[in-house]
RNA sequence: GCCCAAGUGGCGGAAUGGUAUACGCGGUCGGCUCAAACCCGGCUGUCCUUAAGGACGUGGAGGUUCGACUCCUCUCUUGGGCACCA
């Protein structure tokens, strides 16, 4: 009994039931026949690493607003799902408990599934994917030929992070403070060939076409990734070296500045300062350079860390003066940034004055800022100056002046220049990993390189599990001899496929094309599907993808573009971040012991109501705190607003003109704040104009015109349709209950009338010296004269007045009197 | 160090340059009830005042304007990103 008092529709029940019609309905699958403007609604796909949690919550109740809501208003929505379900849990857990990483991986996905499914999300399962299944990462393969044809994928040597104890490599993420987070063994460097997608080459389109995606992407987004991109603009610069034919080149913002260039410095893990390196140093720089691939990630990045750096018994030549400078290996340099060398102008340059001072060189100030001479301060003085000991700069005053200046002067020379380098290095996408989508290259002894042929796509994986995955230094592949010996496609020679697999960010780089045309078996997608619906309207996902996901898809979409398979170069028109859900004021995680289980909070308050909460808590960008919030209070409200339908007590299709006059202007301008609030979307703004209509149409049903009123029936069905978006289910209950075929999400979008957004009287607002005094009840139509006259007859104006001569009266129909005495 | 974002009641947060604090949470008073829960309604920025009323109030300091949470300059604080990038 007390149940039923409670709870006026059962939660549960109604959560079946319309998840059932939904599935049978195909309620959520696109018509697809031109016959609607398409919009795209795309959630970031998630990796199957368990059940939903809070996270997927709130990013998809998110999406599914934007879904709901443009297909209220008309347009044919494609929203799919997927998994991205390749990656390294999944082989942890085959390894423990003896098993394939498919079985974890697929049982995952089923589990988050159902959830999906329960959630109440408008999705298009039609669709669906895994990019663990061969259907999918056969294209991942075919698209890695691409790239490999086109020069974008190679292979090089390279230093990456090593486990000695576990014999492996260990991506960034993998290295906890310079330790292996499986054993927490010290990380070391290894020279290892790895695979790398060019993507410096696209640096400058990556930074010139965010231009098309300004006005719909978070400009945080947008700084992270120019940030990360990071132009920058200076010289390169041609130095001889003692005993060395070819001169050396160095990478400079400050070519104005060589006159103060006192040494050289090169990065000790470069090839090149293994080559310049005398004989007689030689001892020295090898136990340096061990030293500096011991530093751990943590060391190196400290700016704190005093500089280091051993002397190769060499020197350069300044190009400006012919001066003998010596030359230096020091980790302050890095070897994968700008040539791996730099010219050294302590006087200019904090870090070159640090490692000036350590080994006593010598500083030079040629340029004078009016602050103290670094050499004596121990600061140095990176702005702009007037030149001296400059030779020709001397006499200019600005660093752009010099630059050029300094630029000009070694082209003619064919001494070095002009030039911009980026922080963007190419992305390493070589895994050690066997649960990833193999590599689709053979190794012949005699032909080297050699592309697995399209029509023998895909190179699936083989059948290894449980202890076989266990790492050993090299790819588990590796060792599967069978599958990796096969004859060379090109000579026919006993051969060996390529053992690594891709970096799982390839495989989310392209799967938004792939939903455009799902099962496609001719290639990745059609590309009159993809111009169909792509670029997409909204993409929904967390921030954290800043510069990864996100970079890499705009990558991967310029060069679909320039193999001519697409005809866009930017694949997300506008992007969504939501926020974190934290709970008492930190991110939830086990060692808190304060997560909050998604599963308890639907089975305690129900969907709708979980739902409603997360999107209501705050601005969807914003970290909204679990503890400031209340379940229980939108399960009342929910509650509340079920009653209303159960309480309207006219006919389906009743002629709303009939109705209540006030209620109906309440109601229509409702709508029109409830669609400028999604239209801008401000979603938690909506849901407040929802909860504004529902206490307005509980008054005139309580106290007003009454239920049987066809204005109520109006509210309540705007209500119904409105509250669709984020609370689904109960929707669906109340649609029917006001006696409408389902479902709701076939609905149109109200659309306010304009007649019944006016007002017949409207408060209108008198300040005296920017202060309000008094508010008049007038007509929406009142003249400035009218207004003015009122305005001055009012007692507390005529009183706040007092005798003051009035200076200037500022007047705007309806709303304002700002009255300026003087 | 560089870059980005944000500072509004007890709390989450509203506010095309025009009534600051919508909506909700919490609190409180009342109704319903034998009683409690549920539900419904009122009040709820601070200070002064018996009251009527008034003063102050959107991190801080200036400025523009008849009028500033909103625009401009400076500044403080918090959060985030990058970081020995030459």
């Amino acid at each position: 009994m007390r149940d039923e008092i409670k709870t006026s529709y059962d939660a549960v029940r109604a959560q079946e039931r319309w998840q059932q019609f939904w599935e049978q309905d195909n309620t959520f699958t696109p018509i697809d026949d031109g016959s609607k403007e398409r919009r795209y609604v795309l959630d970031m796909f998630s990796y199957p690493s368990g059940d939903l949690h809070m996270g997927h919550a709130e990013a998809f109740a998110i999406g599914d607003v934007v879904a709901r809501y443009w297909r209220l208003k008309g347009y044919d929505v494609m929203h799919p799902i997927g998994w991205d379900s390749f990656g390294l849990p999944a082989e942890n857990a085959a390894i423990a408990r003896d098993s394939h990483p498919a079985d974890w991986t697929y049982a995952n996905i089923e589990t988050q599934a159902n959830s999906y499914k329960r959630y109440g999300l408008s999705l298009d399962w039609s669709r669906r994917l895994h990019t663990s299944d061969p259907e999918y990462y056969r294209w991942t393969q075919w698209l890695f030929l691409r790239f490999y044809e086109q020069g974008l994928a190679y292979r090089k040597d390279s230093f990456v992070n090593w486990c000695p104890k576990d014999q492996t490599v260990l991506a960034n993420e993998q290295v906890v403070n310079g330790a292996c987070e499986r054993c927490g063994a010290t990380v070391t460097k290894r020279k290892l060939t790895q695979w790398y997608f060019k993507i410096s080459d696209y640096a400058q389109r990556l930074l010139d076409d965010m231009k098309q995606i300004e006005q719909g992407w978070p400009e945080r987004v947008l700084a992270m990734q120019r940030n990360w991109i990071g132009r920058s603009q200076g010289a390169y610069v041609d130095f001889k070296i003692e005993g060395r034919d070819e001169p050396v080149t160095v990478f400079t913002t400050r070519p104005d500045t060589l006159y103060g260039a006192t040494f050289f410095v090169v990065a000790p893990d470069s090839d090149l300062a293994a080559e310049l390196c005398a004989p007689a140093q030689r001892d020295a720089f090898n136990s340096y350079l061990e030293e500096t691939k011991k530093a751990t990630e943590i060391e190196r990045q400290s700016t704190e860390r005093p500089k280091t750096g051993v002397f190769l018994g060499v020197h350069a030549v300044n190009p400006v003066n012919d001066e003998l400078i010596p030359v230096y290996a020091a980790d302050y340099v890095l070897s994968d940034y700008g040539t791996g060398a730099i010219m050294a102008v302590p006087a200019h340059d904090q870090r070159d004055l640090d490692f000036a001072k350590t080994y006593q060189l010598p500083v030079r100030m040629v340029l004078d800022t009016g602050l103290p001479d670094p050499a004596a301060s121990g600061v140095a003085t990176p702005g702009d100056g007037a030149y001296v000991t400059s030779a020709a700069l001397d006499g200019l005053t600005d660093k752009t002046a010099g630059v050029a200046k300094m630029c000009e002067w070694l082209e003619e020379r064919g001494l070095g220049k002009a030039a911009i380098t980026y922080r963007l290095r190419d992305w390493l996408l070589s895994r050690q990993r066997f649960w990833g989508c193999p590599i689709p290259i053979i190794h012949c002894p005699g032909c080297g390189e050699v592309p697995v042929p399209d029509d023998q796509l895909p190179v699936t994986l083989p059948d290894l599990r449980g202890a076989a995955l266990t790492p050993k230094g090299v790819s588990p592949l590796a060792s599967a001899t069978e599958w990796k010996s096969v004859p060379c496609p090109r000579c026919g020679a006993p051969a060996e496929r390529d053992a690594d697999t891709m970096d799982t960010f390839v495989d989310s780089s392209w799967y938004f094309f792939r939903y455009c045309s799902p099962g496609y078996t001719e290639g990745p997608f059609r590309s009159e599907d993809v111009a169909k619906w792509m670029p997409t309207a909204q993409y929904v996902g967390g921030v954290e993808h800043a510069t990864m996901h996100l970079l890499y898809a705009r990558f991967f979409t310029k060069v679909l573009y320039d193999l001519g398979l697409v005809g866009f170069t930017e694949p997300f028109s506008r992007l969504l971040n939501q926020g974190q859900v934290i709970n008492k004021g930190k991110a939830m995680s086990k060692s808190l012991g304060n997560g909050v289980d998604l599963g308890q909070q639907i089975d305690a308050f129900g969907v709708d109501a979980v739902r409603m909460t997360v999107v209501f808590a705050g601005p969807p960008e914003d970290d909204i705190d679990w503890a400031d919030l209340s379940p229980a209070s939108s399960l009342r409200f929910l509650q509340r607003v079920y009653r209303l339908a159960a309480d309207v007590a006219s006919a389906p299709g009743a002629d709303f003109n009939t109705g209540d006059l006030a209620l109906r202007q309440t109601t229509h301008r409702g709508i029109s704040a409830m669609t400028e609030a999604l239209d801008s979307q401000r979603f938690n703004v909506a849901v407040a104009r929802i909860m504004e209509l529902v206490n307005a149409t509980r008054k005139a049903i309580d106290s007003g015109p009454g239920g049987g009123d066809p204005a109520v029936r109006e509210a309540a069905e705007a209500i119904t349709i409105a509250l669709s978006l984020v609370a689904p289910y109960v929707a669906e209950e109340m649609w029917e209950l006001l006696g409408h075929t389902p479902s709701v999400a076939n609905a149109r979008w109200p659309h306010p009338d304009p007649a019944l957004l006016t007002q017949e009287s409207v408060t209108c607002v008198v300040q005296v010296q920017g202060k309000v005094r008094a508010k008049l009840e007038v007509t929406p139509t009142v003249t400035e004269e009218e207004l003015t006259a009122l305005a001055l007859a009012d007692p507390t104006v005529q009183r706040t007045l007092a005798d003051r001569p009035i200076r200037k009266v500022v007047v705007r129909p309806p709303k304002l009197v700002s009255i300026v005495p003087g």
